[in-house]
Order: structure tokens, then C-alpha cells, then sequence
DNA sequence: TTGTACGCGTTATCAG
DNA sequence: CTGATAACGCGTACAA
């Protein structure tokens, strides 16, 4: 393991001090040309790349945010992710990610590595979590976004949408195609404020209906083909048979129509489905999935201008509430007739 | 912005010295009961955390390792990515993610800021890719690890399987079941040698039964379900149609699949598909899609393990290859007869 | 068991 | 335009 190679070293192969080896990375302009190509002849020839540790240390920036995301498993996040990672770059930001497994002790832990690591900026999925780690948050006086939510008078920045009202908006489509006897399922509601409020929207609109989204049709399942899967089939077996499925996310969906085929009924002719969040699956199943269209790339370039703004000492930018739509899918038809 | 507390604010308000404070950090054993607690209590008071930089700058370690992956964007790498970090997270060990969008100047680029930032280990996807680039791992001194491909006499240690066998493989089984025009859509083989690896091991297939795969039949599309349609759609059109198509990822046949619905194809009755990966959108497409396991959680696993060693100081420890199998499914059935 | 003091690689200030 | 040199926050011999 032999040492890199230093400032020190490109110094003096170059025969400048460290200083101007310093200012041809960071301010070339104030170095004379031909000094200049020395250095990064030298720099070239020696393979040199600036320790990042130690530029921290005396800048005193580093130039990078920090996301934690539940999980890079599936699509969800990611699509916003890259958006965000691109537009950061474009100012020559770097991002790092880091997973918490929807789990809040391990989301808490992954924010202080972050801060430990001199993050200027945080990016964090949905707004619910212990006041004590907002308390860090503000105590190391970094700018913080939430993204996947938007509350009106919320403290911190958001940049996201109403999930509430979105469910409310698909559940009534469903309604409004005739189903009355509608079942949920929900992505787990523990300490996710999103899946949290999409059950919200939807009882919501079944109450506004005179129905009620009671236990025995709201079932939670965690985010896996396997488990929309399982609940889906739970709730075809209720007597009378639920005819609309509506699902907290697109994965979710997903399982139910394969639970449907498998239990040998048609999807919408028997029992209709629908997603939340508007992946690329939704897309791909047959019938494609009725869903929420969620702007995932424009919720991450946002995020990233905004942060980017509050790092240029921008005071109070503003918050950003995109709109979310319908998309139209096979799997969302009229409720079947009484027979 | 409050300037953050440090090593000298704790061991202040301890009443200690910074050795003591740096001593309950990392050899706790090393110091007094009552001491320790006293020093416990001033970092959490003042929400103390060790700042990243200044450690590795002093200690000449990191605790860090990176990984280059193509894109977050979809599914494909995530599954393996997460296994890793879960791996190195149990010993204590942080990833840092870079993606370089299928460009090799970019992973380049990723692969130096990774190296600033003081790796002490990479991960990185497939084998090919400029020799300055590994020469600079190798100066550096830090082990490397390639990962989705395996080849006997690499140089460095791989952690993956053989990307052409497996696409031999399951071009075989397309032929077995009476297939004789095969079409291949494969994914972009320029710098990509995983892509190219199916190409060859498909046309292996095609030539030992007598077949060709001339450019008629063999298109590349990038790495998308519209970009999988379109191609299918052009292939679709040929006469005399292709009975087979041989996709080089299960995204692009989720879009032929969609492709032959369109333009009124039964799946397989008109036509056959098939992918390859395995990842969770192959089970979901209706008729489910015929592919290649590719055990994505263990490869994760496994390179977390071979990093881990080689920190260890194992010398040279064992590539891992790891077998594939075909998952049957309905998109791929016996070639109609002729007319 | 605890403290002192130096060095890690870089930036920034201030002279020249 | 360039060069010395003092921080930056922490780990670690070495000394007490």
C-alpha cells in the first residue's frame, strides 16, 4: 500500500510551492499559463487526486448533500433520486446516499454518519420522525428538504405533493365507476406518514360516500409483490366479495392483479385494482395499473434547486407542491353488476 | 451557522484532555469507568460527532468503501447494492454509491472522486474498461472488485457468473423448443461487456445449430421498456417474422412483450420471448417471462465479503462464480408450427 | 490511567 | 503572480 500522492509531491516535481498547486485547482485564473501547465502536467503524471478529508478540513465545505431513503430496493425512490444526484452535480455537488429499511433508529443513525461527514444539505422521505432529530438537524444549521409530502404550514421546506387528497382523488374515481364494497390495501402506515395519509384519503372519500374503510377491508402489507400478493388474495375470500382493490402503491397493485388471475377472476370484469406512485410497472402489468401519477424526476430537480438556493444563502425559499394525477389504466373499470 | 462542537469542546466540559475524549471514542476499554461516563455525557450534551475528514486525515483509514453502478434508475442493481451495504454496515463499514450512466469517462471520474474521498475498497460493474483506469486502482493499492461477470483468467477478483453461458443457455432452450428464427434485442454493448457477452453466447447457440445472427435479427436497444418496444416492433415487422425474441434484460422483454400485444401477437402462440437478470418485473408481466436468475443478493454479499477480507489482509483470496438457471415461464413455448 | 505535542493534506492569509 | 506558514479536528507516540 504505498502513499498517495500529495499536494506536497505534485509541488515539487512542478518546483511551485503547494500554494500554487492549490490555486491551479481551485482558482486557475490567478496562476500565470505556464505555471499552470506545469502543475497539471505534474498532477497528471503523478495521478493526484486532492485529499478529501483534508480539503474539508481546512475549507471548512465539502460540497456534498445528503439523501437517506427507505430503501434503494425497489424503483420508488430512485427515478427522483437520479434527478436530484444530476442537478447536484450540475453545481458540482456531490450526493450521498445513504437506506434507512423504513426503520426510524436507523434513519437517525445515517443522518448523524451523514453529518459526521460534513453533508451541507440534507434530503429526507416524508416528514414524520422523532422532534429530537429535527433538534440536530437545526442545531448543525443545515438546510433540510422533505420530499414524497407537502403539508401547508409545515416548518421545513417541502418539496412534494398531498398524498391525502391524491388517494382521495383515486378512491372517488372508484367510487364514481359504481364500487361500493371497496377493500385497501395499505403499505405499512408505522412510522410512514405517506402510507399513513393515502389510508386517510381513502376513507376519506368512502366516508363522504356513506361507506367506511373498516378493519376488516383494510389490510397492510409491506412493499413486495409477494405481500400485495397475500393481502389481495385474504380479501377476495371476504363474502361479499370486495369489487374494487385499491392499493397504497403500484407494487402493491401489482401482486393483486396476480392474485386475482390466480384466483381465476378477471381484472376489471370481477374486481378492478388500483396503484399510488406511477412506476414503470404499472405500465407493464396486464391490464395496466389505474394509478397516481407522482412527478418523481421533478420532485428531485426541485429539491435540489432548492437546496442549492438555500446554500447561496437564499433565506426562506419556498416550498413546492406539485400536482399529481390520474393515469388511466385497464385495471380500474365499472363495478360489476348485482347479480 | 453555529460552528460544530469538537474533540476540544468535549474534553472542555469534561474536564479532560482530547487524547481522553478520542480514547472513549475508539478504545473505550482504555479509560476509567467514571471518566468514560463523564466523557458519554459531555459528547451527548453537546450532540458532539466526530467530524469524517479530520479522522481520516489522522488515522489514515476510512471505514469506507465505493461502488460505481450504471444507474439507480432501475431495479437491476439495487438488490445486490443493498446486500453489499447491508454486509459492510455489519462491519461497521460505510458505501458510498456513484453512478456513471453507462459512460466510461464518467466512471472514470466517479472512480477518482471515490478514490478522494479515501475508499479503501470499490466495487465495480463488469470487467471492461480503460487500462489507465485499473492502473490507477493498482497505484492507489486498494483492492477492487468486479462484479456481474466472471471470467477464468481475470486479473482481478470477480464476483459474478459467465454473462455469455447463460445467454448460450437459454438461447438453447429457445432452440430446443423448435425455434429457428430468433431475433436478439440486445442492450447497448458499447462499453458494456456483460451486453456484449449475451450477444456472443446467444449467436454461439445460434451457430453450433446451424443458425446465424446477422444484423437483420440482432438489434441493441438501450436499457428501457419503450426502447425494448420499439425494437420489438421493428422485429415484429420483418418477414419472415421471428418465431423468438431473445432479450439481453428482462426490461426490454417486459417491452417486447408489450410490443407483440400491440400488434395483435399472442405470447407464445405467435411469438416467443425471453430475458434475462430475473428481477421482479419478469414475474408480473402476463404471460410471466421466461429468464435468467442471476442470484443479485448473493453476488452483493459475496463482494462485501471479498472486500472484507482483502482488508483483512488475505492476499488473495478466491473469485466467487456463482451459477445461473433459467426460470421457466409462459412467454416462451414451442415455435408455431409452419403454414 | 491520563496528558502533551506532533503530524496528517489542504486552504487561506499575508508578505514578497 | 508566487511562496511561507498558520490553522482545520483528530489520532497516537511518548511521557508522566
Amino acid at each position: 500500500m504505498k502513499p498517495l500522492p500529495t499536494l506536497a509531491d505534485v509541488a515539487c516535481l512542478a518546483q511551485v510551492s503547494t500554494a500554487t498547486v492549490s490555486r491551479v485547482l481551485n482558482a486557475p485564473d490567478r496562476v500565470r499559463e505556464e505555471t499552470r501547465r506545469r502543475v497539471q502536467e505534474a498532477v497528471a503524471q503523478l495521478g493526484y487526486t486532492p485529499n478529501f478529508g483534508a480539503r474539508a478540513l481546512a475549507s471548512n465545505r465539502t460540497r456534498t448533500v445528503g439523501a437517506v431513503i427507505p430503501t434503494m430496493e425497489n424503483a420508488i425512490f430512485a427515478r427522483g433520486l437520479q434527478a436530484l444526484q444530476e442537478e447536484l452535480a450540475r453545481a458540482d455537488v456531490t450526493l450521498l446516499v445513504a437506506t434507512s429499511n423504513y426503520d426510524p433508529a436507523r434513519e437517525e443513525a445515517q443522518i448523524r454518519t451523514l453529518l459526521g461527514r460534513g453533508v451541507e444539505g440534507l434530503v429526507l422521505i416524508g416528514e414524520e420522525r422523532e422532534a429530537h432529530v429535527y433538534d440536530l438537524i437545526r442545531q448543525r444549521g443545515i438546510p433540510a428538504v422533505l420530499v414524497w409530502t407537502w403539508r401547508a404550514d409545515c416548518p421545513w421546506p417541502c418539496v412534494g405533493f398531498d398524498n391525502r387528497a391524491s388517494a382521495r382523488s383515486i378512491a372517488e374515481r372508484a367510487l364514481a365507476l359504481g364500487h361500493r364494497r371497496i377493500a385497501m390495501i395499505a403499505g405499512v402506515t408505522a412510522g410512514n406518514d405517506r402510507a399513513r395519509q393515502r389510508v386517510e384519503g381513502v376513507r376519506e372519500a368512502l366516508e363522504a360516500a356513506g361507506l367506511r374503510l373498516d378493519g376488516d377491508l383494510l389490510v397492510e402489507a409491506e412493499y413486495s409483490l409477494a405481500a400485495g400478493r397475500d393481502a389481495a388474495l385474504g380479501l377476495l375470500a371476504r363474502r361479499p366479495r370486495p369489487t374494487a382493490l385499491v392499493c397504497g402503491n403500484d407494487v402493491l397493485a401489482a401482486g393483486a392483479v396476480a392474485a386475482a388471475r390466480e384466483a381465476g377472476l378477471d381484472v376489471p370484469g370481477d374486481v378492478s385494482v388500483s396503484g399510488f406512485d406511477d412506476i414503470d410497472l404499472a405500465k407493464v402489468v396486464y391490464p395496466p395499473i389505474a394509478t397516481v401519477h407522482v412527478p418523481h424526476r421533478r420532485m428531485g430537480l426541485s429539491a435540489a434547486r432548492l437546496l442549492l438556493a438555500l446554500d447561496a444563502g437564499e433565506r426562506r425559499p419556498e416550498s413546492r407542491r406539485f400536482d399529481t394525477e390520474i393515469v388511466e389504466g385497464g385495471s380500474l373499470g365499472p363495478a360489476p353488476a348485482e347479480r
